[in-house]
DNA sequence: TTGAAAGCGCTAACAA
DNA sequence: TTGTTAGCGCTTTCAA
């Protein structure tokens, strides 16, 4: 290394004198769907290829008052759900010629700075699938005419579009899953925080228990992970003994994996034998086979899909009425409830 | 909604106005460090405020010619560890007021293409967790004269910066770890494909064996995820009963997660009894209850902030010589080997 | 300390 | 179909 003359990264009029053509025709040749000749277009993109030019995405999107950027908010990146949405999101961004600019807001960052942040990049976009409610990304986006996607924040709540998935089908599985397998007595752990997804299904599950009349036990996590689900498993087992709670619906697989790990694996509890359990998301490790979980499978890539066609939507209709894409679940039947016949 | 008269985002002039200053006062009270009276600048950040404006970073990245994003560079973001990872880096560069552009670069994606549509933006650096090799990204983010920094893709590869861990101390702690157990037969597992970090810790591990005249059967997986973990795993059991192996690395943690649920929740198999585990990454699923797994951590938050510190520095002294920032690893002992004293 | 003017690299009117 | 011109919003010399 070291002697190469740094050159200056060639510019449009480069390409243009190389070519001989104008920088209009530069910028043409680039341009899908723009009028140029054949040949005149072919030689302008051979002479950008020979002086390694690239069209400046910067000043690109300046003079288009917006760039191909879409911002994604998220939280908690590192757990498996989550990683997997931001996988798959970012995928189906870039098959459509969109950057995703990566937004990671865990508590304690002051979202409202960064949402702001991401806007003065004039994103095309904002796809935000954090669980923590956030007014001020709605109001911001809103303000500055960013179409906004939430996924799995609740029906189209109003300055944006939403792609959430059926909660009173996933809490209903959830019951008929446990119920199939012979429960009568039932319990239900899920985050004290509301949270629409979350307690959502939570409280749909007990629509159902309380629709057949048959007793549920609440108990209250700390939060979605793991941790919170290997804390709560006293309780459970407490709840189980006490009210003769024969199966219970674990909010996130993170929680029911945490409850399976203090039960099954520290406790030696006989699961499914003792206490059913059924989760939600269908994450990986709800499918080694330590836990095989039985649980409720939201499709992630389908819901990834429809947020960017959403986005991609409004871009092109900026006024067209605000849409709600809800998607069903499947049951996954494994190795913590009892088979039982279809419910 | 579909009232409100969409109003064009406000520029520097129109704060400028409303401040009754010039435009280049107004960007000299947003830019650190510029001269500009005090008052002068409270009443230019008030008019700001009161406007709604913000500064365009299209257009200061246009100007300045760099932008302050930078490209991460990943391949499967699903996996706990990767995921991690990029979470750390995101973290980091934000802080820094850095703003990651996510790149996932999975196998099918066309690399080239990808790297250069970031380059577009003028990013003021690309961070590569990848491990597929790239000899095009460096020469691209070279040519464009953009800082480039690689975790864990070998030291100092001639055109980027890197972090990277002590493999010999990787593969040295795993052997010492099984041999405290008492293992004298050991095994390895690893994906066939080479991978600067896996191969490299997999290699110490091996030379570990040799140099203490110990014999060490390989295992090839067909990469480094938990299903080629579990499909390896018959062809552990097989080589235990014929080489009396008592003892096998995993190169990931992955991968050993992998045998584990074959082996120990599949077949029965006494683990650490029969066999010894030893992973590496130390993922968060190896410190739960049903596997309990044996493992060499390394410092994923460490390391991502160094490589945001190693852009940091190339961006202010962009000649310096390249830098290779090692980093130590830790082991973490758990249920899948048998306690002994520190080796 | 502040303002005027030039220009970052590009695209979109408008003319030819 | 192609070229000319203007301007996207900002920072930055250079003068005052």
């Amino acid at each position: 290394m070291g002697g190469e003359p740094r050159t200056r990264t060639p510019t449009s009029f480069d390409v243009a004198r190389a070519a001989g053509v104008s920088r209009s025709t530069v910028s043409r040749a680039f341009t899908p769907g723009a009028r140029v000749s054949p040949e005149v277009r072919a030689r302008v993109l051979d002479a950008a290829e020979a002086l390694g030019y690239r069209v400046n995405a910067l000043a690109r999107g300046l003079q288009a008052r917006h760039s191909r950027l879409v911002g994604i908010v998220a939280s908690r990146l590192d757990t498996p759900f989550r990683a997997l949405q931001v996988r798959c999101l970012a995928q189906n961004l870039l098959r459509e010629g969109l950057d995703p600019l990566l937004l990671v807001a865990d508590r304690g960052e002051d979202i409202r700075a960064l949402i702001q942040n991401i806007l003065s990049y004039s994103v095309s976009g904002v796809i935000v699938t954090s669980d923590t409610p956030a007014p001020e990304v709605v109001e911001a986006c809103n303000r500055a005419g960013v179409p906004l996607v939430m996924i799995n924040r609740g029906p189209a709540s109003a300055g944006a579009d939403t792609v959430c998935l059926d909660l009173d089908a996933g809490g209903r599985a959830a019951f008929e899953m446990l119920r199939a397998g012979g429960v009568t007595r039932f319990a239900l752990l899920a985050q004290a925080e509301r949270t629409w997804s979350v307690s959502g299904r939570a409280e749909a599950f007990l629509a159902c228990c309380r629709a057949h009349d048959l007793p549920v036990t609440t108990i209250e996590s700390a939060d979605q992970s793991h941790r919170a689900g290997h804390a709560a498993a006293d309780a459970i087992e407490a709840a189980a003994r006490r009210d003769g709670v024969q199966g219970i619906f674990c909010a996130t697989d993170l929680l029911a994996i945490g409850v399976l790990d203090r039960l099954r694996h520290e406790r030696g509890v006989d699961i499914p034998g003792a206490l059913q359990i059924v989760g939600f998301d269908d994450i990986a490790q709800a499918g080694w086979s330590a836990y095989s979980l039985s649980t409720i499978r939201q499709d992630v890539a389908q819901q990834a899909a429809a947020a960017v066609e959403l986005a991609l939507a409004r871009l092109e209709v900026p006024d067209r009425p605000f849409e709600t894409r809800s998607f069903g679940i499947t049951k996954v039947r494994r190795g913590t409830t009892r088979c039982g016949a279809e419910a």
